[in-house]
DNA sequence: GCAAAAGTGTTGTCCTTACACCCATGC
DNA sequence: GCATGGGTGTAAGGACAACACTTTTGC
């Protein structure tokens, strides 16, 4: 071992008890439920939208609540929160990233519950819900004012998550069709970062980022002058992707 | 309720059974052991260090590992992250978020136990460690090469985590001395970000950023020409902190 | 006086922003 | 032909990168 120390390790050392039985140790550690919440945006009609149920908690009656279960007994919690949303969305291979993990004591009515929140983006278009129990629904992120447990909390924070993520990483086009035009591109990040962006400047940035690919195509049933449709080259980006560069505070 | 829902409620709306005993709910879910580990940055001799003690369990002997601790009964994380490092190292009031969420079942020899990662940054001059128990130490970051369970993957995590966490916020400050010269300062980003910076437009930016108080002191004890002493003026930057911006991947 | 680091300005390039007009389509 | 949004260019200002010499101090 080369490691450097750089406070004195001839005075203040005692004698380690070393343990033997981990197993014991660890059974002697309190122990607590663990959920993981998936809090899945969606993109439509220009809004964003979170996928939301029904609480079933008589005490949360009417409220709203994430997609959430409890982690089975050695499930890793990524492993966790994508069972989740197959099992009741019927969905595979999204976008997945754990966010944060809440622990206020008295964040669920039943007792003491810990839940790691996951957010996911998809497309509303290719996912059509498979399943619908407890009103599974999207909604509006802007509409909602109130929700079951800690959730409101959750959904803020999320959602200050994906506006930060959404600048660094382009999420965003998980939440598109395959072939998009800019302006639903645009109207994406407008959403998204509840702000306006000047069309001539975006579409600038974008082009010269390079990682869009011209399809030939174009829209239609629009009662105006269609635009072209793009895919994003989801290779180059992760083969071109740099690294973050220059402080900034 | 204002709430918009953008499929249909006609169809697929089964009656939901509310759970009227939230409590028996939780009862019913698997429980689990959940620790906080601490990760405590320095900043020593122009190198970034980390403090460690020796693991005491057995089959990590001679391995190192995080301060941590298992989270009592209706504590919040957040809370024995704080404890962990009030309890081990005497430190109070130093910069504590949370990380990520470690949940590998096989991370810990003793069963599954699940650790949230805190990080945190400190002065080491100003504060020594009043207790060192179990080798409590500083090491050099890069000279780390194994580590007691999974700490080896929750420390590049971290690592990563600070390596960004730096360039948006000025964390940087909480690891030098009050006083400090922009050398110093220099000396730091260029060890978390291991690289090397351009000082005449390392200084301009800081100065441009107007958040350097010049003291009017200099450095003393240098072979060389002293540099000025400044200090970090936390309430204008607190004040004046802007939101990132700029779509940039 | 020499070594070592502090301190300082300018220039070119690139990125960002602001801004206005013509074009293609559906109706 | 008109309404609607698609598509385009330019100029000014600001940020960033590259770069070299003089100053101050300890020894």
């Amino acid at each position: 071992m080369t490691i450097e120390t750089t406070a004195q390790t001839e005075q203040g050392v005692t004698e380690i008890t070393l343990i033997k039985d981990a197993e014991k140790l660890v059974a002697s550690y309190p122990r607590v439920p663990i959920t993981v919440d998936c809090v899945i945006f969606g993109f439509e009609e220009n809004e964003l939208k979170v996928l939301l149920i029904r609480s079933d908690l008589e005490i949360f009656k009417g409220e709203w609540s994430f997609l959430g279960d409890f982690a089975d007994n050695n499930e890793e919690l990524d492993d966790a929160a994508y069972r989740v949303l197959r099992e009741r969305t019927g969905m595979d291979d999204v976008y997945l990233e754990q966010v944060k993990t809440f622990s206020n004591p008295r964040r669920h009515p039943g007792g003491r519950v810990l839940t790691v929140a996951y957010c996911s983006l998809l497309n509303i278009q290719h996912h059509h819900l498979k399943k619908m129990d407890n009103e599974l629904h999207w909604h509006n992120v802007n509409a909602i004012k109130t929700m079951a447990f800690d959730h409101k909390e959750i959904l803020t924070e999320c959602y200050k998550w994906l506006q930060k993520r959404i600048l660094e990483h382009p999420l965003g086009f998980n939440l598109l069709p395959e072939k998009f035009s800019l302006r639903e591109l645009q109207n994406l990040y407008e959403a998204i970062l509840d702000t306006k962006l000047d069309r001539r400047n975006f579409r600038k940035k974008f082009f010269a980022m390079d990682f869009l690919i011209d399809t030939g195509e174009f829209e239609d049933d629009v009662p105006h002058r269609p635009g072209k449709l793009y895919q994003f080259n989801f290779d180059k980006y992760e083969k071109t992707k740099r690294k973050l560069t220059g402080i900034d505070f």
